[in-house]
This record gives structure tokens, C-alpha cells and sequence, in this order.
RNA sequence: GGCGACAUGGCCGAGUGGCUAGGCAGAGGUCUGCAAAACCUCGUACGGCGGUUCGAAUCCGCCUGUCGCCUCCA
């Protein structure tokens, strides 16, 4: 098994993993709030932990994958005033706040599974584990850790001496540094809201020990990763930014209850930037997933396909911020199309069969797989570190090109197929071979643009180059690119 | 103000003290009826000032700048 390097938050430094349970991993990361629709920076998280997941999954362990679901409505401001997220937006569309919910946790999968992320193996809601959280809150007021005051409940910080181990906060700072008076209800103003009372306007509301209300922002994902992953989990991912509060609170919660620690590998993903400034919901300034693939946003000339913003993502490493530009991304997508360009002129070598080139001359010089095989393990044992993979990639790919172009064929070039098959594929995420034929399936385009690629030859052989280039020039119009090369023409759909 | 990051060639972006990261763009070349595409070759950069060291982009200090968190946020 390899040893694998992750970078944890709590410590500040790269540690060896070792999973609780041999052979096992069990992940949460935090998900989405489902109120509108995911943006670049949802992506560059999920996109992410994805690599994570998939990674350990190729290196055999057996992984489960929790990322909830938020659709419980938390306030828009600060945690005792504000709008309820959901109830606005549902205000806004006119619909159900379940509505409203459902509406977007499904174009939230819809996005990424354009993206290629594969689905969490839970995907728990937060309204349907009410009485998991109850049961948390209720536990930690009979531990000394929560307290009740009309019909709010809250974390008592004083309780957890070591309350700020992940933020690197003090108490005294954080109530120094507080900006928003106590509220009336708090005992101490860095307390935290466990269950909030519903007033009459509130649509969203069960019932609770302490009256009508809803739970608070960071209880359900301790009571969700409890209840799936156990009292202690392996890793524990998501935003930088949601390092303070929401996941002190959510150790705090977890290990007030438990007395346990709570998680052993705390992974927070960088941000996607702007002009330097943060991508986010809130900031007015996010680029949805939907407009970056359908080009409908003023900073963007055109569409970016999912498989382009995949590759630009893993091209910076995920503790450094992205920062987003059209240039940038003009610049991965050349570099994608390049990438996927070597590894489907490898299929297409070893798809050929290994006969058929052979009266052409194999050269029999093999592909020094192993030497790619372990720098590539290197890469990714070192805080899963893709860019550097990527590179190394490109770096020992490439030699390659000209080879086939020769028509050449490393004798082991089906091994060094099946394994980019699984690497780039089934780890990275970035190739995939085959998907793009279906589109057209239905129709034997290959079969006619072959009857017209002869045509066209036999009047370039005969000097017809009016002909020539009238087929090539109508083609082009309906955008077919004709490419002449030594070994005879080809076509590519733009 | 407190806590925490980051500053790399035209752009993006890795980087474990000494050995070319890589990508994009650009330049030259090969091929080609033309075009396009392919392929080959080419860039000695690490914010500033000190320090440690035989040697620092990499370690330490100071300075400058940018950003994140401290309120919902991937």
C-alpha cells in the first residue's frame, strides 16, 4: 500500500495517513446549501475531494464517501437576524422551500456529474436527520455543554477548554474581536446557536423538547457524519472558509458529545478567485457552473465545456487558490485539448490491434511505464498534489507523439493504454474515451465523411485542387475541419 | 485589531537547499499544392533588504504587497 502524505489542517503540517480501520476510509465533506446553483468554487471543492476519493479507490482502499445536503433554511445574516435562505429564495421563485430544495440538489448533481464528479456514496439532507440533531443537542445539555434559553439552545464554548484547536482562535479574542453585540439569550457572545425557536413567519419549523424551531447551521453535519461514519472519522473536508466557525463548532459539538476526537485528518480546499477576489454566493461576483457551459455570463465570450474546467481546476493544487480568467482558461483548454490529443492517439495505436502496424515496423522499444507509474504515485501520495502530475504527464507523454507519428509502436503500448485508461480516466477524471462518439451515433458519419475524404483525394491526386478545396471549404462551413496529413486525411467536429 | 495564507519567466502554475517542473502564448525549423494540424528546437524566473550555508526560489528575520477567516458562503 502506498504511503500516502495529506495535509492536515489541525496540525498544520502533512502527516501519514493511516485509516482508523485497515483498508478503510471514511470521508465527509461538507456539501452544498441548495438554494441556487453551484459555481466555479462548489467545483474546485468537490472536484477535489473527488481526485481524493477516487484516488484511495485505486489505491484499494474501500471508501466511504458522505457529503451532505443542506436544505434547512439558515439565516442570511448573522445568526440571530436574517432572512432564512430557503424561505427567501422560495419567496423569490414563488415555490415550496422543498421545492426549492429539490430544484437545486438536483441541478447540483446534474453539474457535477458534467464535471465527471462521482456521486457520494450518502447524500444525507439535513431535514431528514431532525431527530438525529435533536438527539445531539439533548445529549449535549445533559453533558454541561448546551443550554436552553427560550426556546433557543445553545453551545456553551466555555465548556470545550481547547474550543478553537482548528481556527487557531482564542476565547478572549473571540469576544474581543466579536462585532455583533450579545444577544440577549447568550451566555457568552461566541456561544452558538444548537436549535433555534421559530417565530410565526418561520416555514420551516419541527418540533423539539425546547418548542417549535429549526436546528442550527453546524449540528447537522456532526449528527450526519456521526450517524454514517462513526464517533470518530478518517477525513474530513470542504472550504477553507467554513474552517471558522463552522467546523470548530462542528468539533466542538462532536467531541462535547462523544468524548472522542472527532476527526483525524482535517483537509480545507483553497478558494477560487476573481480579480482577486473571492468567488462567492454571497459577494454577488460567482460564475455558475450552467453559464460557464453555456457561455451566458458577461465575463465569458463564450461556453467552456465541463471537461475543460475539470483540467484547469486540477491544474493548480487544492490548497492554492484558482484564479479564474478567460485566459487562464483559454490556455488549460489548449493544454486539455493537447492532453486528451496524446492519450487518444495512444488508444487509437493499441485499439488498432497490435498486428496491424506491425509490417510498418514496431519499434519494440517499450514505454518506460514503471517510470511513469511511480513518479505519478509520488505526485499524488504528496497531498494528492495533480498539478505536479499533470506535469509529469505532459513531461513523459509527450516523447511519445512523435514516435506514433513515425508509425512506430512501443511494444507495450496496450499496458501503458490500460493503465492511462485508469489513471486519467478512473483517478484524474479527464479522459474519457468513447463518450464523445455517442452523440452522432445514430447517423454513420464516419462511413460518409470517408466517402468524401476519398473523393476529395483522388482529386488532390489528380491536382484538382479547385475540387480539392471546395469539399474542404463546405465541410469547414458546417463545421467539419478536414486535416491533411502524411497518413492520409482526417476530420474533426468542432 | 486578532488569526492564517500567499508573492515564481509575457500569462497560468508545480517546486523535497545544489540537478530543465509542466502548460499556454511567442520565435525558429520540418512536413505540405495551399491551408490547417502534427512533430522538433528555443526561455535560466523566483517581491525587497538582511542573515544561516560551500551553495537558497526553497531555511530564519524584517519590510512591502495581495488575499482568506473573524457574519451566510465550497
Amino acid at each position: 500500500m502506498q504511503e500516502i502524505q495529506i495535509f492536515n489542517t489541525l496540525s498544520r503540517k502533512k502527516e501519514t495517513f493511516t485509516p482508523l480501520n485497515e483498508g478503510f476510509v471514511g470521508i465527509y465533506v461538507c456539501g452544498p446549501t441548495v438554494y441556487g446553483d453551484p459555481h466555479l468554487g462548489h467545483a474546485k471543492s468537490y472536484v477535489s475531494f473527488d481526485v481524493v476519493v477516487r484516488y484511495f479507490r485505486y489505491l484499494g482502499y474501500r471508501v466511504r464517501y458522505v457529503q451532505n445536503i443542506t436544505d434547512v433554511g439558515h439565516l442570511t445574516d448573522d445568526a440571530d437576524e436574517g432572512e432564512d435562505k430557503m424561505a427567501k429564495q422560495s419567496r423569490i421563485e414563488r415555490l415550496e422551500p422543498m421545492e426549492i430544495a429539490e430544484k437545486y440538489t438536483y441541478r447540483y448533481f446534474r453539474d457535477m456529474d458534467r464535471l465527471h464528479v462521482l456521486r457520494p456514496d450518502i447524500s444525507p439532507r439535513a431535514t431528514g436527520h431532525i431527530p438525529e440533531q435533536i438527539a445531539m443537542i439533548k445529549k449535549l445539555i445533559d453533558k454541561g455543554h448546551a443550554y436552553e434559553a427560550g426556546g433557543n439552545v445553545y453551545f456553551d464554548v466555555t465548556s470545550m477548554p481547547d474550543y478553537g484547536k482548528l481556527s487557531g482562535r482564542t476565547l478572549d479574542e473571540a469576544e474581543a474581536g466579536a462585532r455583533v453585540g450579545v444577544s440577549s439569550d447568550k451566555r457568552n457572545s461566541a456561544d452558538f446557536a444548537l436549535w433555534k425557536r421559530a417565530d410565526e413567519s418561520h416555514i420551516m419549523r419541527w418540533d423539539s423538547p425546547w418548542g417549535e424551531g429549526f436546528p442550527g447551521w453546524h449540528v447537522e453535519c456532526s449528527a450526519m457524519a456521526t450517524k454514517y461514519l462513526g464517533e470518530t472519522i478518517d477525513i474530513h473536508g470542504g472550504g477553507l472558509e467554513n474552517k471558522f466557525p463552522h467546523h470548530e463548532c462542528e468539533i466542538a459539538q462532536c467531541e462535547g458529545a462523544h468524548d472522542a476526537p472527532f476527526v483525524r485528518y482535517w483537509m480545507h480546499n483553497n478558494m477560487v478567485t476573481l480579480n482577486g477576489q473571492k468567488m462567492g454566493k454571497s459577494l454577488g461576483n460567482a460564475i455558475t457552473l450552467e453559464q460557464f457551459f453555456t457561455g451566458s455570463h458577461e465575463l465569458l465570450s463564450r461556453e467552456w465545456s465541463p471537461g475543460v474546467i475539470r483540467f484547469f481546476l486540477l491544474q493548480s493544487h487544492y490548497r492554492s487558490t484558482t484564479d479564474f480568467s478567460e485566459k487562464a482558461l483559454e490556455s488549460a483548454e489548449s493544454g486539455y485539448l493537447n492532453m486528451t490529443g496524446i492519450l487518444d492517439a495512444i488508444q487509437g495505436t493499441a485499439g488498432a490491434g497490435s498486428g496491424k502496424n506491425d509490417s510498418s515496423g514496431v519499434s519494440g522499444t517499450p514505454f518506460d511505464l514503471q517510470k511513469l507509474r511511480n513518479g505519478l504515485h509520488t505526485c499524488m501520495n504528496d497531498d494528492f498534489n495533480t498539478a505536479k502530475a499533470i506535469g509529469l504527464l505532459f513531461e513523459q507523454l509527450r516523447p511519445l507523439k512523435s514516435v506514433l507519428q513515425s508509425g512506430k509502436t512501443p511494444s507495450n503500448i496496450t499496458e501503458l493504454r490500460d493503465f492511462l485508461e485508469i489513471f486519467c480516466g478512473d483517478v484524474l477524471g479527464i479522459w474519457h474515451p468513447g463518450e464523445a462518439g455517442e452523440a452522432g451515433s445514430a447517423l454513420p458519419i464516419d462511413g460518409v465523411m470517408q466517402i468524401l475524404l476519398d473523393l476529395r483525394q483522388s482529386a488532390r491526386q489528380n491536382k484538382d485542387w479547385a475540387t480539392a478545396d471546395r469539399i474542404r471549404d463546405r465541410l469547414a462551413e458546417l463545421g467539419i475541419t478536414i486535416e491533411d496529413g502524411p497518413g492520409g486525411s482526417t476530420f474533426k467536429l468542432s
